[in-house]
DNA sequence: AAACTTTCCAACCGCCTCAAA
DNA sequence: TTTTGAGGCGGTTGGAAAGTT
């Protein structure tokens, strides 16, 4: 019953490689390829190393191609657009940068992309509070989100004024009197777009801003069998480099942020750039995943999977591959 | 220069899914 | 149908390197 055993895990080396160790896995693999099972390839390649070592080994060091270095701003705008979208799954957002490892950009982001982003935020404690009643029920404990991609310029809505779907409807632009509409699936709220972006809007609670932003999640933080709710985590949001002003407030015990993007970049050689590379982020580089799957992996990316009715909302144009390659990832968090 | 702290990242750990037996 | 291992993934950690006092 089952399969053959795995390794001697008593009789491995663990630690660091030797450059002995490498060279006698990389000629290996060069020589006969991985033949599909790690397993047994350390003993072949006469290696005291575990299988799964040995496959780390060679994902993360030893296989051609691998870039390491300084990550560009390019880079850090696709890790962080991708994290915002689908969060950390590292291996996904590793397939959209050639070169990268999952366990790289899962190290950037840790140490140095995460610190960044959030250098650049305001504390939340400096936000204004508002005096806007909740627009999620109390009942709903759940972290959800708002997700949707918007084209660069011009701003498009849904033309069938339904954000409920994971597909991509049919889009029009909107103009300075279309409201935006933004769901969750209790709540259709209705904005003018010259609210979220006038400084003397008149939307109690709705604060002005300019620029773009991201704001990100963490998975579930609370219960929606016991109610219990932990706060909003500060490192759990970040900003891009540009914003001036984000919209949020905080009503009993529920936070709120209403986050845009703008199609004004300014030509500002910063984070604030989302989309000036004609290839945009997605669909030039070769990968496991495509833009299919990636678009699919983003309209999933909620708690409860695709089928919840609390389901994040994804919605693009109908010109999906140019269109989605120029957006951006607009977030709207609700009820922490 | 030494001691201490912080940052960085390679590698490990443990969990999950899938499939072989 | 059940058990078990392989492969894959994300979270975490240990120690080296870099920075600070």
């Amino acid at each position: 019953m089952g399969r053959a055993p795995c390794c001697d895990k008593a009789n491995v080396k663990k630690g660091p490689w030797s450059p002995e160790e490498d060279s006698k896995l990389k000629e290996y693999i060069e020589k006969y390829g991985t033949g599909g099972n790690w397993i047994a390839l350390p003993q072949k390649a006469g290696l005291k190393r575990c299988g799964k070592s040995c496959r780390l080994r060679w994902l993360n060091y030893l296989r051609p191609n691998i870039k390491h270095g300084e990550f560009t701003d390019e880079e850090d705008r696709l890790i962080c657009s991708l994290f915002a979208s689908i969060g950390s799954r590292w291996s996904i957002i590793a397939a959209q940068l050639p070169g990268r490892t999952d366990n790289d950009i899962k190290n950037y982001w840790n140490t140095k992309l995460k610190k960044k982003l959030m250098a650049m935020a305001p504390p939340l404690s400096s936000q204004k509070k508002s005096t806007a009643p909740p627009l999620i029920p109390s009942s709903h404990h759940h972290h959800q989100a708002l997700v949707s991609l918007l084209p660069s310029q011009p701003y498009y809505t849904p033309s069938n004024k339904s954000l409920i779907s994971n597909s991509f409807d049919s889009f029009e632009p909107i103009s300075s009197n279309t409201p935006l509409h933004l769901f969750d699936n209790n709540n259709l709220i209705q904005i003018q777009e010259n609210q979220l972006f006038s400084n003397n809007n008149s939307m109690q609670g709705y604060y002005p801003m300019k620029d773009n932003f991201l704001t990100f999640g963490s998975e579930q933080s609370c219960s929606s069998s016991d109610g219990s709710c932990s706060q909003i985590k500060q490192e759990d949001i970040g900003f891009h480099q540009g914003f001036n002003y984000s919209n949020g407030f905080e009503e009993n015990n529920q936070k709120f942020m209403l986050n845009y993007g703008s199609s004004d970049r300014g030509g500002h050689e910063s984070l604030n750039q989302w989309s000036e590379k004609p290839n945009g982020y997605f669909g030039e580089i070769a990968s496991d995943y495509s833009l299919e799957d990636v678009k699919q992996l983003i309209s999933c990316s909620n708690i409860n999977g695709c089928n919840n009715e609390n389901n994040i909302n994804f919605f693009s144009s109908t010109d999906q591959e140019t269109k989605l390659q120029d957006s951006k990832v607009m977030y709207h968090y609700f009820n922490y």
